[in-house]
DNA sequence: GAGTTTGAAACT
DNA sequence: CAGTTTCAAACTC
């Protein structure tokens, strides 16, 4: 059922792709199960969140705690000197970079499994341990240059965004903003970062966002797993912290803290709005994760920032990154470079200190400054990046997808706006995955930022978050606030909608079409990176490079972007958090599809209204296949950082991997609800904006059971814009995205094709309550389907919980994700295998092989040829190719496994990750079109990918050598 | 678009 | 659990 969906969508983009390629999902979504490991990052913006903020993050270094044992800081000092714009660095296919954040979400998160950042390369290399890798320009040093101390770094007037990887690593990301740049990011208060976090800002030269790992404050985590693959998909989770504290909860918190935590109801009213909003949506296929933040916004674009000078501000406003890993594996500290934001262009900045600065967000003051939270989705078609409450960073390298950019802003007024910048990577279907960061509040921001920037270098925080498009950014129409996010331009997926909880309230977004098409993917998702490796060339590349960035406009933040937000206009990277207080234990809403969850944790954007708790509420946005979204909202227990992460990852997972009610039953609180297009127009849509959180599960109620029920009141709780949640119906939205998709270029079109749902079942005899249907076997209701008497809807509720139960007892795990990494770092696998007897699993029919994940040795498929090997072969070349299929395998699947952790440290990831933040930000700032931030971003990552291979590679031969000649003597 | 092929899901 | 049937997608023409 699963690859179905996938298949189609899939095929529609490329047949070709032929090798058992990894597929965004599996960079996506990687933990699929609970256990799969899922990587928690967190980012913080230490100044950002006020105090709240520092709540926040407290509870996140709890979190940490948990899911990393201790910090180690190593700094890393991420330079970037220059990337190779080397077009379309295939980079690996294979490689997919992961990051999850594990929400903060103290204890109950981090339990379950406390992931474990991982990056992995698929193709074997060697850790880079010792040797200094260079990740595009940027280099690791293994020894953290700078930094070490930086923990300590006193924020001062540098706002710090910190990022802690599982390991306990902690990147701080600073933006010493000049004080024009300042301007953009909500300064927020940057005081409160202060505290722990020491920014240590390496860069001499000019501003330099340094990312420090901070002691403890906030953190981010970085989850190891990475896995850049052709595909190249970063993901980073921040997984909501937990409920326990609830404010924590948000993950990632925008640097800019938000000013104005209290947001303010209004989702759109941004400017003060107090916490950031994060909200992230993806959709691998149809998933989407959004989370909102109310109060601290993370902001990846560095838009925001002003950079005031570009040219100037490069020095000053470079912002030095610098990572520190704590523990990682590979426990050194590497500086890998510097990664400077410039405000300015980044072009100026470029000349900038050193290398560093490569990244120069500037933000376009503008929209910084207007668009206090600014949501940006950075999309790529290849990667996507994710950031949600959970934060949940992830980067697929799509490849056709252009990125679209929707963005809504919101503005609500002018500055409510907020950019969210999707970044959607195609999923092998079209799963898109967005990152949004909403400045929430930011509008704020700009002012506040401002005020940190005023600081010596006011290290603006800015890191990635951009802010958001200041409203008139937003310009776009709001029109629906989901709409706006549709029009986001879709890639390719289906259109996504994401329910934006900023409030509380989950406003549905299109997914971009960003998607690329498997084939793309599957191109460019080579596993193997050894044999990528060299081929940067090769075709793949491109599709990493391009990346498509949607912006969503999500109205605003909290208030949503529904309403407001809906303009998009710009893309931008928003990631919001909307903090939902928690008290409402409604939290969940109710999503019910689960296809494609995503996750979002609110805090209490709208917090203001509610509790101030702001506990995180989790949301998991399911989209069904057909476009529809489901929020999913964990109560605001905080859920394991696993969960979350999982269902995120597996959201994104392929499609078919979705499991919405596995989903559920794991979020077991999480009640879904369904938000049917159909459902909701024909029913819902006058509850869906109301209810659509709260209550709707009602029916609804995925089975997953586990939800029970509860009606997910949530929005009301803590959306106070529950307008934004008005959503719409989804299809509204569905076709706004729909339509966009034309903007990305030639992998658009694919994409553009996957944009629209994955596909509508056509079932006949299974009424859809079977396993058969994808759409029910994706937990979503059938929407735009053609099937004939079905009863996956909201009308025969009842018939269908029946027959959930009844493929819940034939198999607990029938709507879990069939594909997930065993560990972290591991490439995807399916987890049953397949059982093809004559399609050489190189056919969609094999699962594996829509999958674009190579079989394994649970596959039980005779004449196999989906082996990881064979990257880049193509489909005709592999079929050309003997077989040794299974032998083959079986090597492949351990070797990869095994190796692809040594190389990826996670410095390196985070150095990587760094680095396409970087750009993206700086291209925010500078305006250029999304098309050629993804593209670059992709870059970016190909580029790195290549490094990291060849030096892996260039280990590894040596270490052989060595061992050969030992044995031999 | 009809017909065939395919392999998972369902059933025995 | 294996074998068979059912099913809907994937594929072919
Ligand atoms: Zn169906
Ligand atoms: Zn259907
Ligand atoms: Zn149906
Ligand atoms: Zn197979
Ligand atoms: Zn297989
Ligand atoms: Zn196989």
């Amino acid at each position: 059922m699963y690859t179905q969906r996938w298949r189609r969508s899939s095929e529609s983009l490329d047949d070709s792709t032929p090798l058992p390629e990894l597929s965004f999902e599996d960079f996506m979504e990687p933990t699929q199960d609970e256990t799969a490991t899922q990587h928690h990052m967190e980012i913080d913006a230490l100044d950002s969140d006020e105090g709240g903020a520092s709540g926040e993050e407290h509870s996140i270094s709890i979190n940490e705690s948990l899911n990393t044992p201790q910090f180690k800081r190593s700094v890393v000092t991420i330079l970037e000197d220059k990337r190779l714009r080397t077009p379309g660095p295939a980079v690996l296919k294979s490689h997919a970079i992961k990051v999850v954040t594990a929400g903060a979400g103290a204890g109950a998160v981090a339990p379950v499994k406390p992931q474990i950042t991982d990056i992995k390369i698929l193709n074997n290399f060697k850790p880079v341990s010792s040797n200094t890798m260079k990740i595009g320009n940027t280099t690791v040093a293994p020894t953290s240059s700078p930094g070490g101390t930086a923990k300590g770094m006193p924020l001062n007037s540098v706002t710090m965004t910190q990022i802690k990887t599982p390991d306990g690593k902690i990147l701080y990301l600073q933006k010493s903003m000049s004080a024009g740049a300042a301007a953009k990011q909500p300064v927020v208060t940057a005081s409160t970062p202060t505290t722990s976090k020491a920014a240590v800002t390496v860069s001499s030269g000019g501003a330099v966002h340094h990312l420090v790992a901070p002691a403890g404050l906030q953190k981010a985590i970085l989850s190891k797993a990475v896995n850049v693959g052709s595909t190249g998909l970063v993901k980073a989770a921040v997984p909501g912290k937990g409920g326990t504290s609830g404010s924590t909860p948000v993950t990632i918190k925008g640097i800019t803290p938000l000013a104005a935590k209290g947001v303010p109801s209004s989702a759109s009213s941004p400017t003060s709005a107090p916490a950031a909003k994060f909200q992230v949506v993806r959709s691998s296929d149809g998933k989407i994760i959004k989370i909102n933040k109310a109060s601290s916004s993370m902001i990846i674009n560095s838009k925001a920032t002003t950079a005031t000078t570009p040219g100037t501000g490069i020095n000053a406003a470079a912002s030095a990154l610098k990572m520190s890993l704590t523990a990682g594996n590979v426990a050194l500290r590497k500086s890998i470079g510097q990664v400077v934001i410039k405000a300015a262009p980044p072009k100026q900045a470029q000349s900038d200190v050193s290398n560093s600065a490569t990244l120069t967000t500037t933000t376009t003051g503008t929209s910084s400054s207007s668009a206090p939270p600014g949501k940006m989705l950075v999309q790529s078609t290849g990667k996507q990046i994710v950031v949600s409450s959970k934060n949940i960073i992830k980067l697929s390298p799509k490849p056709g997808a252009t990125s679209s950019i929707t963005n809504t802003s919101v503005s609500q007024g002018s500055s409510p706006t907020k950019g969210i910048h999707a970044v959607q990577i195609p999923g092998k279907g079209g799963v898109v995955q967005y990152v949004r960061v909403l400045p929430n509040t930011k509008e704020a921001a700009s002012s506040s930022s401002t005020s940190t920037s005023a600081k010596t270098n006011s290290t603006s925080k800015v890191t990635f978050v951009r802010s958001i498009m200041p409203a008139n950014a937003s310009t776009s129409s709001p029109t629906n606030a989901s709409s706006a996010a549709t029009k986001s331009q879709s890639v390719g997926n289906t259109n996504k909608i994401i329910m934006k909880t900023t409030g509380g309230s989950i406003v549905p977004l299109p997914s971009m079409q960003t998607l690329v098409s498997k084939r793309a993917l599957g191109a460019t998702n080579t596993r193997s990176p050894g044999s990528n490796s060299g081929n940067q060339e090769s075709p793949r590349k491109h599709r990493l490079t391009d990346l498509n960035i949607q912006h969503l406009s999500a109205g605003d933040d909290a208030s949503d972007s529904s309403e407001a937000g809906p303009e998009t206009k710009k893309p931008r990277f928003v990631i919001s958090v909307a903090q939902s207080s928690q008290q409402q234990p409604q939290h969940k809403q109710i999503v019910t599809r689960p296809s494609a969850i995503q996750r979002v944790t609110v805090q209490g954007a709208n917090s203001n209204k509610i509790a101030p708790n702001s506990a995180k509420k989790v949301y998991n946005l399911v989209q069904s296949a057909n476009g529809v979204k489901y929020m999913i909202c964990n109560s605001g227990v905080p859920q394991s950082s696993t969960s979350a992460m999982r269902r995120g990852y597996t959201g994104y997972v392929d499609s078919k991997t979705r499991r919405p009610l596995s989903m559920a039953a794991q979020q077991h609180r999480m009640q879904i609800a369904p938000t049917n297009l159909q459902a909701l127009q024909a029913q819902a849509k006058q509850r869906i904006r109301q209810q659509q959180l709260q209550n709707q599960p009602s029916a609804v109620q995925p089975k997953a059971a586990q939800a029970p029920v509860q009606p997910p009141p949530a929005n009301a709780n803590a959306n106070a814009n529950p307008q934004s949640a008005k959503i719409l119906p989804g299809k509204q939205l569905f076709e706004i995205l729909k339509s966009p998709p034309s903007d990305t270029p030639p992998a658009a079109d694919a994409l553009a094709g996957m944009t629209s749902r994955r596909k509508h079942c056509n079932c006949s005899k299974s009424q859809c309550l079977k396993l058969y249907c994808d759409c029910f076997a994706n937990g979503e209701f059938c929407q735009d389907c053609t099937c004939k008497d079905c009863f996956n809807n909201l009308d025969y509720e009842v018939e269908r919980e029946r027959a959930i139960r009844s493929c819940l007892e034939r198999n607990p795990s029938a709507f879990k994700p069939k594909i997930t990494a065993p560990n972290s770092g591991d490439m995807r696998l399916h987890n049953k295998g397949c059982n093809c007897k004559r399609s050489g699993c190189l056919k969609n029919y094999c699962e594996c092989y829509e999958a674009k994940i190579p079989c394994s040795n649970m596959c039980k498929c005779v004449g196999c040829r989906n082996m990881e090997d064979r990257p880049d072969m193509d489909m005709d070349s592999i079929d050309s190719l003997a077989d040794g299929e299974e032998s083959n395998k079986a090597r492949d699947d351990k070797k990869s496994q095994d190796d692809s952790d040594r190389y990826l440290t996670d410095d390196v990831v985070e150095a990587t990750i760094m680095c396409m933040i970087s750009r993206i930000v700086m291209h925010e700032k500078q305006n250029t079109s999304i098309e050629n931030t993804e593209r670059e971003v992709m870059e970016e990552l190909g580029e790195s990918l290549n490094q990291i291979i060849t030096f892996g590679k260039e280990k590894c031969d040596a270490n052989e050598l060595v061992d050969s000649m030992d044995l031999v003597s």
